[in-house]
RNA sequence: GGGGGAUUAGCUCAGUUGGUUAGAGCGUCUGCUUGACAUGCAGAAGGUCACUGGUUCGAGUCCAGUAUCUCCCACCA
């Protein structure tokens, strides 16, 4: 017997080691088939499951499982990312509470330690998706250092640099003084600053009284500057064409430029030019020859030719407002508010800095790449990102590649003392220009972007550049899910790999879901203390309960809100699906020899003479959840899936159906007790195989329990249901008349249940019911279903009459007719009086803008003949209805 | 500065190509420990679909504008 209660935490931590162990999640290309590849986003191998992930990888989980069970031959590709920041910060971290740096212990030792540090902990992330119940193939797990992936990056280095698509180049770059390293664009993030423009006055040289102005926001730069800008067509500076100020604080003389970069209306219509600290300056120096000093050292603080040696940057600025207050060039100080690029990894306030870095070049990559969409090879959804992501492609810029830190792929490019550079995918011995040995031979110091191995993901997962089975069948990938916000950093580059290694896309499609926030709509995060940790709702309610519940609240358009009531939805529908296993293990075990395993294959044999109509509707709805969640998931509708699955298992199937069965279940006629319960074991088998998707767990046990399956089998391999056969549905009488008609009975129950609680009738209090019904023909129907009636509304009798009442009594207007409640005692007649009123006005409203359709000509004459039809239809209806209502106010 | 998104019940959100009386969950109110389920059942209240105009026989849905909120991109010192 199934317990009472359902024990998630038991019946979750017996399956997944269960599945793996089964080697349920593996497929292989021998085993042929249509492929179905995806592969996960890898998560930091530093990090820890957030709620995001929860997300994306509910997302990947139902669609994988989903074509599992459509028999596809299936591959989830999991792995974790180095994530060569991040990682190093954290062993460097850890170090730092031993007293020690990273060059205490130099590169290899460090190099070393992180690889420990990853052997421990490294495995959290990926313990911690077991929980979500993650159908991944573990068997292929990758990590982006792996010796294979490695390997793929080294050749598309080397490739890359013999093509001259990498190049070496000494550009202004984000530098981040904490992490000591160069960062791509991307990784910079913006945020408003309350700074000030500090006004600095320049002396003329050369004239005693004569000076500009120039506004800073960055005054510890001043001991850089290598001129100051004015426009070509500034007026106010025209006379200073052939000029020469003199920098403040130094006795440095600089040129007055001209460049149209300068805005006039910006500050004083004058700029200090920093070449080596400023993207335009660095621009502007280029284009005016002007040299570059850089006056700050790696960790952002000043070096000796700023004058103010091994002073912090922030200290200097102070120090330099101080120095120019008092040497009285300074004229005022403007709070204003600027943004300025804060380290995506740590947070410090990036630097601009000179330095010589390893570049990309990115247009003749993305071509292709937005070739692919814009031919529809790969598609992009929702489809609004499509413009981001050709605006992004089409004003792409060259990829910084290069990291000053340890821990990542070393960049293969080799220099021997005789001068000669070359790229390498493995050590070379000796140096092929000439001939020197290693001794000779130094390796770039610098390390790899983390995204340069990432990008590679799709196909390097796969063995490339090996050729593999894998890569073969499995590539392209089908899917691939993730949060829009890393569409630049990784799906775009990914596209590109693909083009550029594999001559094809890595995808066919993209699907970008939203962000997790929290109830207040903030991004949750560590420094708001507003995460919610996904093991902690597992703990609280279940993975299925978290997986079903985020299934059901995202939409694809937009973010998801989430706080930790949501959950109770996923577990309450959890705890709704087991009741009535429990309700049908109970029936079926009176029965007898009842095996829910003949009912797992789609194979229901039924006898239309012991069908009843509202049989009939199960039936029918069941088809139709099963091709709405055909529909929903073709179209990566998760939340429609949830939706539909969700409203069939708990209205249609328990409160209607269930209920609806009871009386026969527990009735005389066995052989009718024995086809109510195939039908309920049929449908439910499909219910649970419909949700499996989205709740793993409770579906598995709930089969197994039940015994749909044998021990060693799974519902992970059961058919995904497709309704019923147009055979079947044929012999069975299945048709949309049945479906009204039950319909129009439910309303009936629905009205005279709600006919009662208005009459304040006890609930337990068996009632006399009469039924004026609207026609002859659902007279004879509801005659057959009035045991069902009866019991469903809890009346002693019903009686259908031909023509309304004298006495007054309590009625309601329905589809089926109009219904009466015969009580005892006084009814307030001036209520009911006011009840009718009430309800014939709504339906002279109605009757009114159904009467205007149909008299405006053009509606007649434009409208299809169906909606025309469908008005005239509904006119007759109620003005019967209004004449009834009408009666039955002037018999009160 | 450029681009995107959002605005529907007290709250969180659905609403597919325009077509009967706009839906769900939560919350609220009323009543139920009825033989699967109180993590439940039955019933009820609650909406000028942000605003203005347009297209249309017909608009929550399409178009334009306005307002508020949000996100992304961008080199204004």
């Amino acid at each position: 017997m199934m317990d009472k209660h359902y024990d998630p935490k038991a019946v979750e931590a017996k399956w997944y080691p269960r599945w793996e162990a089964q080697g349920c999640f593996h497929d292989d290309p021998a085993s042929g088939g249509k492929p179905y590849a995806v592969v996960i986003p890898p998560p930091n191998v530093t990090g820890i499951l957030h709620m995001g992930h929860a997300l994306n990888q509910t997302i990947q989980d139902v669609l994988v499982r989903w074509h599992r069970m459509c028999g596809d031959n299936t591959c989830w590709m999991p792995g974790t990312d180095h994530a060569g920041i991040a990682t190093q910060n954290v062993v460097e971290k850890a170090l730092r509470k031993e007293g020690k740096r990273r060059q205490d212990l130099g590169r290899e030792a460090f190099i070393e330690r992180v690889w420990e540090w990853r052997k421990e902990y490294g495995g959290t992330i990926v313990r911690q998706q077991r929980k979500l119940g993650n159908s991944t193939d573990w068997t292929r797990e990758r990590f982006t250092m792996d010796e294979g992936l490695s390997a793929a990056v080294a050749k598309v280095f080397c490739d890359l640099y013999n093509k001259g698509l990498i190049y070496r180049g000494n550009y202004i770059v984000n530098w981040c003084p904490r992490c000591g390293t160069a960062l791509a664009d991307d990784e910079v993030e913006h945020e408003p600053n309350n700074g000030n423009l500090w006004y600095v006055r320049y002396p003329v040289v050369g004239s005693e009284n004569d000076y500009v102005t120039v506004a800073t926001t960055r005054p510890e730069t001043l001991p850089g500057d290598t001129a100051v800008a004015v426009n070509p067509k500034d007026e106010r500076y025209a006379h200073l064409k052939g000029k020469k100020v003199l920098l403040p604080l130094t006795g440095r003389e600089i040129p007055v430029v001209f460049d149209d970069y300068v805005e006039k209306e910006f500050g004083t219509g004058v700029v200090k030019i920093t070449p080596a600290h400023d993207a335009n300056d660095f621009a502007v120096g280029q284009r005016h020859n002007l040299p570059q000093v850089d006056v700050m050292n790696d960790d952002g603080t000043m070096n000796a030719r700023s004058g103010y040696e091994g002073m912090d940057r922030f200290e200097c600025r102070k120090a330099i407002v101080e120095d120019l207050e008092k040497g009285g060039y300074l004229v005022k100080i403007e709070p204003y508010q600027n943004q300025i690029g804060h380290c995506y990894r740590c947070h410090t306030v990036v630097d601009s800095r000179l330095s010589k870095q390893w570049f990309v070049k990115m247009k003749p990559l993305a071509q292709p790449a937005i070739e692919a969409v814009r031919k529809g090879e790969v598609s992009i959804l929702p489809k609004r990102w499509e413009s981001v992501y050709f605006n992004w492609m089409e004003n792409i810029r060259d990829w910084c590649i290069s990291r000053q830190i340890w821990w990542g792929h070393r960049i293969p490019v080799y220099t021997c003392a005789c001068g000669h550079e070359w790229a390498s995918p493995t050590a070379p011995d000796s140096c092929p220009k000439c001939g020197a040995g290693t001794t000779a031979i130094t390796q770039d110091p610098d390390v790899l972007d983390t995204w340069f191995s990432s990008w590679l993901w799709p196909f390097s997962t796969f063995g490339w550049p090996k050729k593999t089975a894998e890569l073969d069948f499995y590539y392209p990938t089908a899917d691939l899910v993730t949060g829009a916000d890393i569409l630049f950093f990784w799906v775009a580059r990914m596209m590109m790999a693909g083009y550029e290694f594999m001559g094809k896309a890595p995808f066919k499609n993209i699907i970008l879901h939203g962000i997790v926030r929290d109830a207040q709509g903030r991004k949750m995060s560590k420094s708001l203390g507003n995460s919610l940790d996904p093991l902690e709702v597992i703990n609280q309610y279940s993975a299925d309960a978290l997986r079903f519940s985020l299934a059901l609240i995202t939409s694809m358009e937009t973010d998801t809100k989430v706080d930790m009531s949501k959950f109770e939805i996923g577990r309450n529908f959890g705890t709704k699906l087991w009741n009535a296993a429990r309700f049908l293990q109970m029936n079926a075990e009176k029965l007898g020899d009842f095996s829910f395993a003949d009912y797992a294959n789609d194979t229901l044999v039924l006898d239309a003479s012991l069908l009843h109509d509202d049989d009939r509707h199960l039936l029918l709805k069941t088809n139709h959840v099963c091709a709405a969640m055909e529909a929903a998931l073709k179209k990566y509708r998760i939340q429609e899936g949830a939706l539909a699955i969700y409203d069939f298992a708990w209205v249609d199937f328990c409160d209607w159906y269930l209920e609806y069965a009871k009386g026969d279940l527990n009735a005389e006629d066995a052989a009718r007790r024995r086809q109510v319960m195939a039908l309920l074991a049929d449908v439910y088998g499909k219910i649970l195989r419909l949700l499996h998707p989205y709740m793993p767990f409770v579906t598995e046990e709930i089969w197994h329990q039940l015994g749909y399956c044998s021990e060693e089998a799974s519902i992970m391999r059961a058919p995904y249901p497709t309704g019923y056969t147009t055979g079947q549905q044929t012999a069975w009488g299945l048709s949309e008349e049945v479906l009204a008609y039950v319909e129009t009975k439910r309303e009936l129950i629905t009205g005279t249940r709600s006919l009662r609680a208005e009459a304040n009738v006890p609930p337990a209090l068996a009632v006399n019911v009469l039924l004026h019904p609207a026609n002859s023909s659902l007279e004879a129907k509801l005659s057959r279903d009035i045991d069902s009636l009866k019991a469903a509304i809890r009346a002693e009798a019903i009686t259908f009459i031909t023509e309304a009442p004298a006495k007054a009594m309590p009625s309601k207007l329905l589809t089926a007719g109009m219904v009466y409640l015969p009580l005892e005692g006084l009814i307030d007649t001036k209520a009911e009086a006011e009840k009718l009123e009430k309800e014939i006005v709504k339906l002279q409203g109605f009757l009114k803008g159904i009467n205007a359709k149909l008299s405006n000509e053009a509606f007649v004459s434009k409208a299809p003949e169906a909606i025309i039809q469908n008005q005239r239809d509904r006119k007759v209806e109620l003005e019967a209805q209004i004449a009834a209502l009408e009666a039955r106010k002037s018999a009160l």
